[in-house]
DNA sequence: GCGGACTGCTTACCT
DNA sequence: ACAGGTAAGCAGTCCGCG
């Protein structure tokens, strides 16, 4: 490792957002920082010289002629009064920003003639107004072509999003007035952020990179023929599919600011504290530290990693400077939380120390942090994105910190301190700041950059930018997909107001107080242990009814008298004969290309292994957007909610399940659980499943394809309930205490011992000498417990708060009660955090862990805890929890 | 005044 | 801030009880 000492004056360039010809940012001003002398009086301890390679990035504005660049990010500038791209060329490390030359102005539409408008001063004396023109679109709720009158403007703030803007004067006839301006551009340009793009003369060209060889395109002439009427649509999305996914050279970075005491953490909007240390790392690029040095605070001896470079510093601005020279440079900045802390953090602190804005790379926006050269992932926002968890990583995290999420994925979590950040020596501070942003960093490399390949295809398949498919959630990026194939096809994006009208309206009631609509059914398990139990299940059951039903929100409840008769089961609604709904055909593609083509081909053996893998990332990002259309249709917030759409997927799906499972008992199988959309069957023959596999293709019109076989599965006669030994010979367990997080971890312990011995039994009789080992499991538990042999965290009941404190009003749940006391000892607590809390004797009630002693716990309860959790699964095997304690020593356990 | 029956709130799970 | 369905524990309320 190399020591270098910084604390001279170095220039920095003033950033030039101004337009005019070619401006290249060029670096060769620019001193390297390093070669400066050091002027603290230590000595490097090592005297080798050696320059910290970061590559300089080439920013060139309004560039004639560009190799294929990735399109990054798109924006408005407000004093250019334009849109640009950011575009950037990986192969060179260049970053191209490209102003729009096409003339395109923001607008918005109304039902108001054109002649009216102009007539109207207060619109047209608008300091912004541009003019008013015809254009004629196609209403898909009235099935018929309008003419509607454009109203441009310079700035998008006079569309909408000021008191005066002309949406507002329109009032409520104004339509396409909410989508923001750098959606509407990409949109009317039918740009695909993430895809290829070369300037040529001034001008911006698509460039096509296809990967995929010919020889893989067989299934095509199969797509080609289903989606005749939809051809562009298919060739659109294969391109995106079927386009090189670039890899993106990026940094991460961390800061640490200095906190004033214990538990305070510096308010980035104040900025009032000194930032201490800024550490970067990459694979191929900088790992640096940047550390403040402190009077009171010693340098400390522990060694740093060796490829690893500190910078030390007598001054905060030099160290501030230096960061943001770093920056420049960085086309891709990964941070954890930046746009609410790092980022935020060094802007205001700039500022604050007085830096002017033409020295600061950074952009503040409402919610989001960006770079003037470059783009900033903010990977926070990115994992906390509920569909990224649940799809992309199967909930391998429960909770959104680095900590969590780089210990479930990275096998490693954040460095350990036994010390507040603002009481460490310099070297253990860097090293806990490097540690963090090279977490970050990995974040996004592991598994051969799974995260940003997985971003790059989000982008392109939702139209939207790189910055907002990192913040924004499942539902934006359905949203602006569906509205970019409007706007491709000439239809008028109706508004939230217009659907409600003409469907608004459900017919059937919600088994659960305060639901809209009814939703999937349980069939009710048949108890006890079975053999040879095979599961089948629908693929993909909603999308596939989407697809199969035609359903969509302007053919739900459609205005032909004769398509009344093709009639949803079990609602009042119907759906139209005569029209493709677009929404169907777009989940339909998607999820046929899944199915039948991504699925198999990633594990398809004669295709290489790396091809394979990006196959297996296709599909893993259709399955994220395929599994929530039918979820936004049915969400208020959802700007094409349409409540007859999902009430009508949902009772098609129940209708799909309960004809299968009537024509399952028809053909002489015995059903005896199923959930939405699978069917557990005792102990059927090959032929039989096969018969009904086939009968679903053409009766139903949908594939029902085998899930599990279980050896043997134990069924509670509780629903969504029961375990099992898989074919594989591993136990699944599904929604029993025992797997829950807010389960004491004692419990799951002998949960789990008890797993282990149901996974040797295969036979009824083996089940027999397995109770008498489980009942000895369970007979050492509660010894250990009455003799208070386990740890207070063994027996912490571990539970989320879903608010703040003060917004528990109804009732005070126990966690609350625990984080109340947290907070009376100065302890911050947080939504999302999980309080740790016993069941306590002295005082009756709860108390944190934290401040709880073992004498304290109320073991009688902790008895209760145990038999309960124990008892779901001895319910399941048939075990009556009586019976055991007859046959143990302890004449009764649980009193 | 106290305990059981009941409802509602909250969390964590399943599909 | 993608849906509804199910289980569990506890908080709070009502009601009966001389």
């Amino acid at each position: 490792m190399r020591l270098i000492y910084l604390s001279s004056q170095t220039t920095l360039l003033s950033f030039i957002t101004s337009k005019s010809d070619d401006k290249t940012l060029d670096t060769k001003k620019e001193k390297s920082l390093l070669q400066k002398k050091p002027k603290s009086q230590e000595k490097s301890k090592n005297n080798e010289s050696k320059e910290i390679v970061i590559d300089k990035m080439h920013v060139e504005y309004n560039p004639k002629n560009t190799p294929p660049c990735i399109l990054l990010d798109v924006d408005y500038d407000g004093r250019e009064e334009k849109a640009y791209l950011k575009l950037y060329d990986p192969e060179n490390n260049r970053l191209y920003i490209w102003y729009d030359n096409t003339n395109h102005h923001p607008y918005c539409l109304t039902d108001i003639p054109k002649e009216e408008i102009e007539r109207n001063k207060d619109i047209t004396g608008h300091p912004s107004y541009l003019g008013a023109e015809e254009v004629v679109k196609f209403d898909l709720l009235n099935e018929k072509s309008i003419t509607m009158t454009k109203i441009l403007a310079r700035d998008p703030l006079a569309i909408g999003g000021s008191r005066d803007a002309i949406r507002e004067k329109l009032k409520n006839r104004a339509w396409e007035a909410h989508i923001p301006y750098r959606k509407s551009y990409i949109m009317d340009l039918n740009l695909v952020p993430g895809a290829f793009y070369k300037v040529k003369d001034g001008a911006l060209l698509p460039v096509s990179l296809k990967v995929i060889e010919q020889k893989y395109m067989d299934i095509l002439p199969y797509f080609e023929k289903e989606y005749k009427e939809n051809i562009d649509l298919l060739h659109s999305f294969i391109e995106l599919f079927f386009t090189e996914i670039p890899n993106l050279k990026r940094v991460a970075m961390d800061i640490e600011v200095l906190s004033p005491g214990l538990d305070i953490v510096p308010d980035p909007n104040k900025a009032e504290h000194p930032v201490i240390a800024v550490s970067f790392s990459a694979k191929d690029g900088p790992k640096e530290i940047h550390v403040l040095r402190r009077s009171d605070i010693p340098e400390g001896n522990i060694s740093l990693p060796p490829e690893v470079d500190v910078i030390y510093y007598d001054n905060e601005k030099e160290l501030i400077k230096t960061v943001f020279e770093r920056i420049k440079n960085i086309p891709i900045l990964i941070t954890f939380n930046g746009d609410n802390f790092d980022l935020k953090y060094l802007y205001n602190r700039a500022i604050a120390l007085g830096f002017s804005h033409s020295e600061i790379p950074i952009t503040k926006g409402k919610d989001v942090m960006n770079l003037k050269f470059g783009v900033h992932i903010d990977l926070y926002p990115f994992f906390h994105n509920r569909s990224i968890n649940v799809y992309a990583f199967s909930m391998a995290y429960k909770e959104a910190s680095l900590d969590a999420i780089s210990k479930a994925i990275l096998g490693k979590g954040k460095v350990e301190l036994d010390k507040e950040i603002f009481e460490l020596d310099l070297k253990t501070l860097a090293y806990y700041c490097y540690m963090d942003s090279e977490i970050t960093y990995e974040l996004t490399s592991y598994n051969d950059d799974l995260v940003m390949k997985m971003i790059i295809l989000i982008m392109r398949i939702s139209k939207m930018t790189i910055i907002d498919v990192t913040r924004q959630n499942i539902s934006a990026w359905i949203r602006n997909m569906i509205y970019y194939e409007h706007r491709r096809n000439g239809y008028l994006i109706p508004r939230p107001e217009d659907i409600l009208r003409e469907k608004g309206q459900t017919s059937t009631k919600a088994i659960i107080k305060g639901k809209k609509y009814m939703g999937a059914i349980v069939v009710s398990p048949k108890a006890g242990i079975h053999f040879n139990v095979v599961v089948v299940d629908f693929a993909s059951l909603y999308p596939s009814l989407i697809k199969q039903w035609n359903l969509s929100y302007e053919t739900i409840r459609c205005h032909h008298p004769e398509c009344r008769e093709n009639r949803i089961p079990k609602t009042n609604h119907w759906v139209c004969t005569k029209r493709k709904g677009l929404t169907s055909v777009i989940v339909g593609l998607l999820r046929d290309l899944r199915i039948k083509w991504f699925k198999p081909k990633s594990k398809d053996k004669s295709i290489p292994e790396s091809q394979r893998s990006t196959f297996k990332v296709i599909g893993q990002v259709l399955k994220v957007f395929i599994n929530a259309t039918y979820g936004v249709f049915g969400s208020e917030h959802f700007p094409l909610y349409c409540p007859p759409l999902a009430e009508s997927t949902a009772a098609l799906g129940r209708y799909s399940i309960e004809e299968t499972y009537k024509k399952a008992e028809e053909m002489g199988m015995i059903p005896l659980y199923g959930d939405t959309d699978s069917l557990f069957i005792l102990n059927p023959t090959r032929a039989q499943i096969d018969d009904l596999i086939k009968w679903s293709t053409e009766y139903l019109g949908i594939d029902l394809e085998i899930d599990k076989v279980y050896k043997w599965v134990a069924l509670s006669s509780r629903k969504k309930n029961y375990l099992g030994l898989l074919q594989d010979g591993s136990i699944d367990v599904k929604g029993l205490l025992g797997k829950k997080r807010n389960t004491p971890e004692f419990c799951k312990k002998t949960f789990k011992s008890i797993l282990g011995v149901l996974q040797k039994v295969e036979t009824r009789d083996e089940f027999e000498s397995a109770k008498k080992k489980i009942l000895k499991i369970i007979q050492e538990s509660y010894n250990k417990l009455e003799a208070s042999q386990y740890s207070l965290q063994d027996l912490a009941i571990k539970v989320q708060l879903s608010k703040s404190l003060k917004e528990y009003t109804k009732t005070t749940p126990q966690h609350v009660k625990a984080a109340l006391l947290l907070e009376q000892n100065g302890k911050r607590v947080v939504p999302g955090q999980i309080v740790h809390y016993v069941k306590t004797v002295t005082p009756p009630g709860v108390k944190p862990v934290e401040l709880a002693k073992l004498s304290e716990i109320d073991i009688a309860k902790y008895k209760d805890y145990l038999r309960t959790t124990l008892e779901q699964v001895l319910d399941a095997l048939e075990i009556d929890f009586e019976t055991v304690s007859g046959v143990s020593q302890i004449s009764s356990w649980f009193d």
